[in-house]
RNA sequence: GGCCCGUUCGUCUAUCGGUUAGGACGCCAGGUUUUCAACCUGGAAAGACGAGUUCGAUUCUCGUACGGGCUGCCA
C-alpha cells in the first residue's frame, strides 16, 4: 500500500496567476485529486519586498475561477521563518553548514572579475573550512556545505534521470545575514514538513533540484518525486511569464472563456492521453498521469482554447451556465443580469449554448431574450429591416394570431407564407430577426418566437412595422 | 563563459526500431443552411541538420544548429 499522494502549488505573490502557473497548479490538482490525495497551497512570500497581499488575492481568485480547490489553509511560507532558521542552525551545529563572512560587495567583485576572465562565476567561500577562532565579529550568512566531487542525479518523472556534476554546485546560502531564510531552504523544509510526496513545477527549477537535494541529504530526509514540466511559451515562441507580459488567468475569464474549456485546454497543453482532445473533468482526473507529460515547451493557442471553450459550453447544464455567465460579467466589469434577464437567459439557453464559443459570444446571441421593448435595432438589423417592405411584415403579423404556437407549426406557417409571396423564407428571416432581436446574429427565428411567446412576438413585429 | 533541458504538419500532439508518420485546432475548396455557430465531403501541411548503430531509424548514440533554463543575501 503506497502512501497518500500530497502535491502542492507554491506561487510567489508578485503578480497575477499567470497562465503557466495556472497549468502547474492544474497538473498538481489533477494528480492529487485523481488519486484521492491532497492538494496544498503555499504562498512563497519570503521576499518581503516583492510580495503583496493583492497578488495573493489575485492568485486565489484565479484558482477559484478554474475550480482548483486546495486542502487546508493557505500556507504562508514567511510564517515558517523560525522553523527554517532552526533547520539552518541544526545543519550549522552538525557541521554541515558554516558561517560565511564574505560581504556582498566582495562576492559581486569576484563575479565581475570571473566574468571578464571568462571563468566560472561559482563563488567558493573561503570560510567553508575556517576555524571558528578566526571568525570576525561581523554579519554573516549561513551556507550549506555542498558536495564538491561526484555527481547528483535527479530522478525526474518527466525529464528522466538528470545528472549534474557536483562541481557545478555552490555552497548556497541558507540564511541571509539578517537571519531570514532563503527560498532554497524554505521550499525544502516546507515540502518536507507538509508531507509533500510529489513536486510538479516548472522546469526552471530543474537545476535547483540538485541544490535542494543537498539539503535533503544533509537532513536525511526523503526526496519527493520530482516532475519538472516545460514552460508555456507565447504564440511567438518566446517565454511566457509574468516578466514578459504574460496574460493572467483572470484576463481569460474576463474574455469570457468557460472555465471547463480552459481546464481542458490547459490540461491538453503539454500533456496527452493518446488522441483525446476534448474531455470532461472526470475523464481528466481519471486519465492524468505523469508519464503523459511532454518534454518540450508548448505555445499558447487561443484558437484551440476558443474551440474547446465552445464545446464545454455546449455540454454544460443551463443553470450552471447562467451562474458562470454572471461571474463572467462581474469579471469583465459589466453590469449584472437582472433576475428577469437571468431567468430569460436560462430559458433560451438550449438554443444558445451549442452555438457559442465564449460568453460574450453567447450573450450577443441572447440579446433577443435580454432586451425589452421597444427593441432598438443595431446598424445591421436596421439595414435588414429596410430591405423588406413594411407591408409584408404587416401582413404576416395577423396570421400569427391563430397559429398554434409550437416551433414546428411556426416553421410551417412561415414557409407557406414565404411561398405565397413568391419568395424564400431566407429573405424573410433577416428582417424577422431584426424585428425580434434588433440584431443580425441570433438563434433561429423559430426558436426566438417560441421562447418569446405569441404576444411578445407580435408586439415586436408591430413595433418594427411602425 | 560553465552546466542542464528541449527540437514530428502553422499550433497542440500520437508513435515506445518496421505505419501510405495518425488525430485535433486552424487554414483552403465544395456541400448544407435562416444570420452566427454547427454539420458533411475533400485538400494542402511535419520527423532541425550531419554522422553512427542496425537488415531497417521519427524512434537508440554522438556531433552541429537553433530555442529555453540555471549559474542571486529572487522565487
Amino acid at each position: 500500500m503506497s502512501q497518500q499522494v500530497v502535491t502542492r502549488f507554491a506561487p510567489s505573490p508578485t503578480g497575477f496567476l499567470h497562465i503557466g502557473g495556472a497549468r502547474t497548479a492544474l497538473f498538481n490538482w489533477l494528480y492529487a485529486r485523481g488519486r484521492g490525495g491532497k492538494f496544498l497551497l503555499r504562498i512563497e512570500d519570503t521576499d518581503r519586498q516583492r510580495s503583496s497581499p493583492e497578488a495573493t488575492a489575485a492568485i486565489l481568485q484565479g484558482m477559484a475561477w478554474l475550480g482548483l480547490d486546495h486542502d487546508g489553509e493557505v500556507i504562508s511560507q514567511f510564517d515558517g521563518a523560525a522553523r527554517h532558521a532552526e533547520v539552518a542552525n541544526q545543519l550549522l551545529a552538525e557541521g554541515k553548514a558554516y558561517k560565511c563572512f564574505a560581504s556582498q560587495e566582495e562576492i559581486a567583485a569576484f563575479r565581475d572579475q570571473a566574468k571578464t576572465d571568462g571563468k566560472s562565476t561559482l563563488y567558493r567561500s573561503p570560510w567553508r573550512d575556517a576555524d571558528a577562532a578566526t571568525h570576525p565579529d561581523a554579519p554573516y550568512v549561513i551556507r550549506i556545505k555542498a558536495p564538491q566531487r561526484g555527481v547528483t542525479i535527479i530522478e525526474d518523472q518527466v525529464q528522466g534521470d538528470v545528472t549534474i556534476g557536483n562541481d557545478q554546485l555552490d555552497d548556497m546560502i541558507l540564511l541571509r545575514s539578517d537571519g531570514t531564510p532563503v527560498y532554497m531552504l524554505a521550499v525544502v523544509v516546507d515540502d518536507h514538513d507538509m508531507g509533500v510526496t510529489h513536486v510538479i513545477r516548472g522546469d526552471d527549477h530543474l537545476n535547483n533540484a540538485a541544490r535542494q537535494m543537498t539539503i535533503y541529504q544533509a537532513m536525511g530526509w526523503q526526496v519527493p518525486v520530482w516532475s519538472h514540466i516545460p514552460l508555456i511559451h507565447g504564440p511567438d515562441g518566446k517565454k511566457l511569464s509574468k516578466r514578459h507580459g504574460a496574460l493572467g488567468a483572470q484576463e481569460y475569464q474576463a474574455m469570457g472563456y468557460s472555465a471547463g474549456g480552459m481546464r481542458n485546454y490547459l490540461t491538453r497543453l503539454g500533456w496527452s492521453h493518446g488522441d483525446d482532445e476534448f474531455f470532461t473533468d472526470a475523464q481528466a482526473l481519471d486519465w492524468f498521469d505523469l508519464d503523459g507529460i511532454g518534454k518540450s515547451p508548448a505555445r499558447f493557442d487561443t484558437k484551440k482554447l476558443e474551440n474547446l471553450s465552445g464545446q464545454h459550453i455546449a455540454i454544460s447544464g443551463d443553470a450552471a451556465l447562467r451562474h458562470e455567465i454572471q461571474q463572467y460579467l462581474a469579471a469583465a466589469k459589466q453590469p449584472a443580469l437582472t433576475d428577469a434577464q437571468s431567468a430569460a437567459l436560462e430559458k433560451a439557453m438550449y438554443c444558445l449554448k451549442e452555438r457559442a464559443k465564449t460568453f460574450p459570444n453567447l450573450l450577443e446571441k441572447a440579446e433577443f431574450a435580454l432586451a425589452s421593448r421597444p427593441i432598438q435595432p443595431d446598424q445591421k438589423a436596421a439595414k435588414a429591416l429596410a430591405a423588406v417592405s413594411d407591408g409584408i411584415l404587416g401582413e404576416l403579423t395577423p396570421q400569427l394570431q391563430n397559429v398554434s404556437w409550437t416551433r414546428d407549426d411556426l416553421e410551417e406557417l412561415l414557409n407557406e407564407f414565404a411561398e405565397a409571396h413568391d419568395t424564400k423564407f431566407g429573405k424573410l428571416a433577416g428582417p424577422l430577426r431584426a424585428a425580434l432581436a434588433g440584431r443580425a446574429v441570433t438563434p433561429s427565428v423559430f426558436d426566438m418566437m417560441s421562447i418569446l411567446g405569441r404576444d411578445e412576438t407580435m408586439a415586436r413585429l408591430n413595433d418594427a412595422v411602425g
